[in-house]
Parts: C-alpha cells; sequence; structure tokens
DNA sequence: GGACTTACTTAGCAGGGACACA
DNA sequence: TGTGTCCCTGCTAAGTAAGTCC
C-alpha cells in the first residue's frame, strides 16, 4: 500500500492545488515517507513483480464452500505462503506476526462477576484510595471503605531542584505503588461505577465592566453600551486581530447575536457592523494581557496558588474507591463560537451557562455538589450508567457538553484499553476480512459492492466512517462513506502507475485530504461504476452509509467498526515501522529521529496535520546558525588537534600527550554535538505540519512504544514528553513500572506485536495514563 | 439524541541561553 | 568558573470543536 497523503490547511478548496507541489523539500520528505511510511509495502520492488505474476488469479471467482476450505487450509500455511499471500494482497504484515500461535492472540479483558453486581443499593464508600495506596491483592474487589475525607490530593508541580523538602526526596527512592485498576474487575451491564461524588463545576467568572475611558464608537460616535451589550463587543473585540473578524459569516452571525442582546434603543441606532469601532477595546484588552506577563513573581504566584486551590477543590471527584483526575471542571465561558473550515454559524454568541442550565450527575449516597449561593441545577441525577459527571445543552449546535474524567482515570484507561485489545482481534481476522471485500468487489448487487470499495479505502488509506451530516448545521466535510462524486478523480494512468484514484476532499477539522492512489483494477471500475449517470455532488456510494456499514462489520467480527481498521493500521504501522527504521548501530538520538520517523509515518497515514508554527521559519535559521556555528568550532578543534599531535610528535613528553587526547576529545565532543543539532534540525523539518500527537495518544498501542523503549534501551520519557523527564515522569517510567516485560523477543531483536501485547503486560497501559495526567 | 473519542489551536509556562558579576 | 537574573523560544496542556457509534 502506498500511503502519500498530500494535504493542506484548506482555506480556499482548490484554488492551490498547483502550488501545493512546488515545495520540493516536502516533495522530498514525502518521498521519504511514501518509501518508509509503507507498511504493508516495504519490499515495493518485490512486490509489484509478485503482483504482475498474480495480479488476474486473485480475482478468479469461487463458491463459498471451497472458499471456507481454503481460509481453513490458509491457516496451517507456512510463512513463506503467507508472505506472499499478503503480498498479492497488498497488505503483506510483519512476518513475524505469522508465528504466532493462534490462541494466544485473544486477550480481550473478559468481564468477572462482581460482588456488587446484583445489588448496589448498600453501597457505600468507606475509604477512598489515592493512586499510591498499596493494593490489595488477594482481595481486588472495589469494596467500599471507610472514610475517605484524609485523601491527600496528589501534588501535581513538581518541586525544582532544591525544593524538594527532605522527607520528599526520601520518599522519592522507594518505589511508589500503583493502583492496578487493570488487575482488578470490571463492572458489567454497563454500570460504570457505585459511588460517585464531586463538587460540581466551576462557572465562568461574571462578567466585569470595561472602565469608563474605554469607549465604543458607532459611527464616528462615542457611545455607552449596556452591560448585555457591551460584554458581547467585548467578545469580538478581542478577536479583532483574528482572521475570523474578517470573514463575513463570522460578522453577520456575530452582528445578529450581538443585536439580540441589545436594548431597544441600541438596536435602533446600531444597524451596521462596519460603522462599529473596537479599538479602544481591544487596546485595551492587549493592554491588559501585557499588564498580565509584567506581573510581579509574587502576583503571579498567588494567581498560581489560587488556580492550584481551585484545582483541588474541584479538580477531583470520588469515584468508587478512588480519587480521580477531572478533565475539565471549568464550565466554558461566553463568547464567539469558532467553528473550523467554512463553518455556517461561527461567530454566533456562545450564551453563559448558569447552574439553572446544568445537570449534575453523581451517586444518591453521596455528598451532593451545592450549586452557588442564590441557585439552582437543572437537575441532580444519579445515573451510574453513564462516565459524566455534568452536562449541559450548548446553543450552537444544540448538543450536550460534558464534564468527564481526566485519562489517567481508570474509567478512561479501560476504553482505551479495550479500543487496543480490539484492534488486537482484528489482527487476527484481517486476513479473512480483506478476502471477503475483494470478494465483494464482483457482486451482483450495488450495495455489496459499494460498501466492498468503501471498506478497501477504509483499511487501505486509513479512512474515517464519513457520518451522514446535516446540511447547512456544519462545515462541509466528509469521510468515506459520504464521498461525493466531486471528490474523486479517476485516471487510467497517471505518473507511470495505472489505475489512479485521485482523492480531494475536506475531512474532519476542514483538513484537506488529497491523495493519488493506484488501485486495483476491480476497484478503478468499480468506482467507475459508482460514478456513472452522477452529478458532482452526488454520493459516491449511495446504497452505503455509516450503520450499513458497521452493522457488515459487526457480523464480520464481534466489536467491529470501521474506526477499528484506523487504530489497527496505525498501531501495526509503527510497529512495520520501527522495525524498518531502527538502526542498531546508531546512538540514542538517531534512534529516537527513528522514532519520530515512524510516528510521522502514522501521522501522514491518519493525516494528522498542523499549522506550521508561526515562527518556524525563524527557529530553523537560529538553529542553522548553531549548525554553522558548531562546524566552525569543530574545524578549529580538528586544527588545534592537528597542530598538537605534530608538536606531540616533536616534543616526545608526556604533556604533549595529554595535550593531545585532551584535543581528541574536544573534537569527539563537539562532533556529538553538532550531529544532535543536525538530528534536531531534520526532525524538526520534518515535522513541520505533521502533527505527531494525535496519533501517539489515540492510535498507538503504548505497548508497542515501550517495547521499541526497551528494547533499544531508550528511556520511555524521550518518547511520552520531555517534562516528564524530571521529577514524576521518570518515576512513572522507571524500570520498576515495567517490571513484567514480557518474555519472547523475537530474533530480530525486537518485541513483536504479540509478544508484547500478551497478558500481563498491561503495566504498559498505566504508563500511558499517568503520562496523560502528567500532561495535566 | 446522547455519550463518548479524536482533533487542532493557542495561551502561558518552563527551561535554556546570554550576560553580568563575584 | 560558578551563580543569579532576565528574556526568548519551544513545548505543553487547556480548551473546545468535530468526529464516531449506538
Amino acid at each position: 500500500m502506498l500511503v502519500f497523503v498530500d494535504s493542506y490547511k484548506h482555506k480556499d478548496k482548490h484554488k492551490d492545488k498547483e502550488h501545493r507541489h512546488k515545495d520540493h523539500k516536502k516533495d522530498k520528505e514525502r518521498e521519504r515517507l511514501k518509501h518508509n511510511s509503507d507498511h504493508r509495502d516495504s519490499d515495493k520492488k518485490h512486490r509489484d513483480k509478485e503482483k504482475l505474476k498474480h495480479k488476474d488469479g486473485s480475482d478468479k471467482p469461487r463458491d463459498k464452500d471451497k472458499y471456507k476450505d481454503k481460509e481453513r487450509r490458509k491457516e496451517e500455511k507456512s510463512l513463506d505462503v503467507k508472505i506472499k499471500k499478503e503480498k498479492e494482497n497488498g497488505f503483506a504484515s510483519p512476518p513475524c506476526i505469522k508465528s504466532e500461535p493462534e490462541n494466544d492472540f485473544y486477550h480481550s479483558p473478559k468481564p468477572l462477576k462482581r460482588e456488587h453486581d446484583v445489588d448496589d443499593s448498600e453501597f457505600k464508600p468507606k475509604k477512598i484510595k489515592t493512586e499510591n495506596d498499596k493494593v490489595d491483592k488477594k482481595a481486588k474487589k472495589r469494596r467500599p471503605e471507610e472514610d475517605y475525607e484524609d485523601i491527600k490530593p496528589k501534588k501535581k508541580t513538581k518541586d525544582k531542584k532544591g525544593d524538594v523538602p527532605d522527607g520528599k526526596k526520601k520518599a522519592k527512592k522507594e518505589p511508589e505503588e500503583k493502583w492496578k485498576w487493570w488487575e482488578e474487575e470490571r463492572y458489567t451491564d454497563g454500570v460504570k461505577w457505585r459511588f460517585l461524588e464531586h463538587k460540581g463545576p466551576v462557572f465562568a467568572p461574571p462578567y466585569e465592566p470595561i472602565p469608563g475611558n474605554v469607549r465604543f464608537y458607532y459611527d464616528g460616535k462615542q457611545m455607552k453600551l449596556s452591560p448585555e451589550a457591551e460584554e458581547v463587543a467585548t467578545f469580538f473585540a478581542k478577536m479583532l486581530d483574528h482572521e475570523y473578524t474578517t470573514k463575513d459569516i463570522f460578522r453577520k452571525n456575530f452582528f445578529k447575536d450581538w443585536r439580540k442582546e441589545m436594548t431597544p434603543e441600541e438596536k435602533a441606532k446600531i444597524t451596521d457592523l462596519s460603522k462599529c469601532n473596537f479599538t479602544e477595546m481591544s487596546v485595551y484588552f492587549k493592554a491588559q494581557s501585557e499588564a498580565r506577563k509584567q506581573m510581579s513573581k509574587d502576583e503571579k504566584l498567588k494567581i498560581k496558588e489560587e488556580n492550584e486551590r481551585v484545582l483541588q477543590e474541584y479538580g477531583f471527584c470520588v469515584m468508587d474507591n478512588h480519587k480521580e483526575r477531572i478533565a475539565n471542571f471549568r464550565i466554558e465561558p461566553p463568547g464567539l463560537f469558532r467553528g473550523r473550515g467554512d463553518h455556517p454559524k461561527m461567530g454566533m454568541l456562545k450564551r453563559r451557562i448558569r447552574p439553572e442550565d446544568v445537570i449534575v450527575n453523581c451517586s444518591k449516597d453521596s455528598k451532593h455538589p451545592k450549586p452557588p449561593p442564590g441557585t439552582k441545577w437543572k437537575e441532580v441525577r444519579h445515573d451510574n450508567k453513564v462516565t459524566w459527571l455534568v452536562s449541559w445543552n450548548e446553543n450552537i449546535q444544540g448538543s450536550i457538553k460534558y464534564i468527564m474524567l481526566n485519562p489517567s482515570s481508570r474509567i478512561k484507561g479501560e476504553k482505551d484499553w479495550q479500543k487496543y485489545e480490539t484492534a488486537r482481534r482484528l489482527k487476527k481476522c484481517v486476513d479473512r476480512i480483506r478476502n471477503q471485500y475483494r470478494e465483494d468487489w464482483k457482486s451482483k448487487e450495488m450495495r455489496i459492492r459499494q460498501r466492498a470499495v468503501a471498506l478497501y479505502f477504509i483499511d487501505k488509506l486509513a479512512l474515517r466512517a464519513g457520518n451522514e451530516k446535516e446540511e447547512g448545521e456544519t462545515a462541509d466535510t466528509v469521510g468515506c462513506c459520504s464521498l461525493r462524486v466531486e471528490h474523486i478523480n479517476l485516471y487510467p494512468e497517471k505518473d507511470g502507475q495505472e489505475f489512479v484514484v485521485e482523492f480531494d476532499f475536506l475531512g474532519k477539522d476542514s483538513i484537506r485530504y488529497y491523495n493519488k492512489v493506484p488501485v486495483e483494477k476491480r476497484v478503478y471500475k468499480n468506482v467507475q461504476l459508482f460514478m456513472e449517470n452522477k452529478q458532482p455532488e452526488d454520493d459516491l456510494f449511495d446504497r452505503l452509509n455509516t450503520s450499513i456499514l458497521n452493522k457488515h462489520l459487526q457480523e464480520l467480527m464481534d466489536g467491529l467498526t470501521a474506526k477499528v481498521f484506523r487504530t489497527y493500521n496505525a498501531s501495526i504501522t509503527l510497529q512495520q515501522q520501527l522495525k524498518e527504521l531502527t538502526n542498531p548501530d546508531e546512538n540514542v538520538p538517531a534512534k529516537i529521529l527513528s522514532y519520530n520517523r515512524a510516528n510521522r509515518a502514522v501521522a501522514i497515514l491518519c493525516n494528522h496535520q498542523r499549522a506550521p508554527p508561526k515562527t518556524f521559519e525563524k527557529s530553523m535559521q537560529t538553529l542553522q546558525t548553531k549548525i554553522d556555528a558548531k562546524k566552525d568550532q569543530l574545524s578549529d578543534a580538528r586544527r588545534e588537534l592537528k597542530s598538537a599531535k605534530a608538536d606531540a610528535k616533536v616534543r616526545r613528553d608526556e604533556k604533549s600527550k595529554r595535550a593531545v587526547e585532551a584535543k581528541k576529545k574536544a573534537v569527539e565532543r563537539i562532533e556529538e554535538q553538532l550531529m544532535k543539532l543536525e538530528v534536531q534540525a531534520t526532525d524538526r523539518e520534518e515535522n513541520k505540519q505533521i502533527a505527531l500527537g494525535t496519533s501517539k495518544l489515540n492510535y498507538l498501542d503504548p505497548r508497542i512504544s515501550v517495547a521499541w523503549c526497551k528494547k533499544w534501551e531508550i528511556p520511555v520519557e524521550k518518547i511520552y514528553n520531555k517534562t516528564q523527564q524530571a521529577g514524576e515522569g521518570s518515576k512513572l517510567c522507571s524500570e520498576n513500572t515495567l517490571q513484567d516485560e514480557p518474555q519472547g523477543k523475537t530474533d530480530q531483536g525486537y518485541l513483536s506485536w504479540k509478544d508484547w501485547l500478551c497478558e500481563g503486560s498491561f503495566q504498559m497501559w498505566i504508563i500511558l495514563a499517568e503520562v496523560k495526567a502528567l500532561a495535566s
């Protein structure tokens, strides 16, 4: 498979199509990634040969029983045959996977019977464990215990050198006991918790009117606005420098909603947004922001302490026996809606959320959160089949917003774990599914053909499912099932390749997906058929939607949805790329560059992009200057070494010998420094428009990364972000955390997918969860 | 529609470099 | 050479929009 996504932030739909090919550096990088990222095409030349040999044979019809027999036989075939077959399909997986014993692959968490599954009415919390509490391995059930008031919050900020109290320093040396939630029994029947207590949300501060000397002008004349109208005006003023305020839809929506907040007098007077002058307001807010930056240390510290206090009070909840961090305990403040892409609702007023709008979810027997004085909650609910703590309706899309737990929580961790387990199960049957959809390309029924081709695209290109969207409510974006004829171009031959499909559409967040992919002839012919007699705005897959597709996938494998293919292909691509790119002879920075390149291959596959940082060019320039300076330094050092050597040759004494050694060391040190700088420059350049974070946190099974780190003795914290190198992070990612590393290392000197993902290695989960928690 | 995950942007902070001075 | 301070830059994490799936 060739995954080669050329995509940009889509500001003007097709305008820059030609321009994008001009960036040679980027093209070069893509070429490299194109070569490197193709996990199912690692030996392209060979595969192409194979393809030429077998491309017709694979399409021969066969009856169902024959197919089943063949499937059975296929399971028994040798590794070589398997690889050959995979290559024919264009989906060659790492060879080590084939040798896995089949029964080892399924390790889905089996929900065990719980003590409280039947009747939870009597459930009372007794003692809350922090993450540091010891786990009673003999009794791993989530038992209610007493006295949870004494729980001390986990200190979030790491202590700087010298600030650490002696006791703490000492404590750091001792291995910390973690709450091993993955060793506990899981709830059944959709129950998410038995006990939930929290303090409710933190509301946005009330509006503070701007000072009298900050004026608003309409049509050149000063005008005092009512507090309601003034507040909304400040939202606009704060965004004055932003591109949003130049957009017609934004301005139109803002003005419409602003007028709703005006008094009748204001409404009568203010009729044209272009006559409004918000400059003084804008200047005032900029000055305020500047003043915040200029605050004294003490003032900043005070604010920090206050934030910390709020965090400690509202940022944690007690779920079952454990204190858990809440992700977003602050309710979104009012403001102007910033939809992405060409969102028809951008600029609309996001109203202020009040206690009367809020539904609080907690357990009956908990201490219910109190609404602010003089107010009341919309509702207090006790629904333990959901994970949210607080919800409210937002007014822009009419959807519900939630306050939920941090990724470090048990509830999120379990979900994450299940996600990767499902992806692992897909590994087991992906060949069968691929053969099935290949067969379906020949179906007499159009709906089946469409389903099969769509699934092929989802699998091959890691496309999203593509739900239907309400027209006019959101930006016009699509996924696989919602592709339209206008998003596809077909080329019988392009750039020396046959049967090329060109995709050009806006995906999630209005990020452009542009890709030219050579496909199998049958796919090509099918797409041609689907496009026949259709208008550009017609659906490509008119007999398909995501629920039909997912229903079909569910029949193929329990829990299988379109999304699982993305997770599976992302994780397996990482593993393949790590194997391919890691050079055992290279040093740590070079290996980390290899990891980032593997990560990048996944990000490209998933089309995870970012806007190039504003300071990118400048920072590259700075780095280049450093490199140049280092090069000069190196040639100086080499010259000095040469002269020291000559000197030593003449003098032949100990002193000059020592001088030569010292110069040698200096050269080595500078060489290493130069290498590090060059690696950094390469990494940064390659990462200009690619976002690694999303794939790292959401698609890559952390066990693969940790296995790789262990294999090559790379500190885990080098992979899961820099801030964790010091303080808590290094502890979390220490050897202790990885104590139950699985046994089987492969001949390739690399832990295989299966090897790492065996039962008992769930420690990895807590690493991911805690790394995420640290980031909070 | 509801619940949940995935996604990108950006404010603010941490940390490193430059410089002064002991 | 070590230490302290300031400033700049890159990175992180909060914030919240936009997906998926049931």
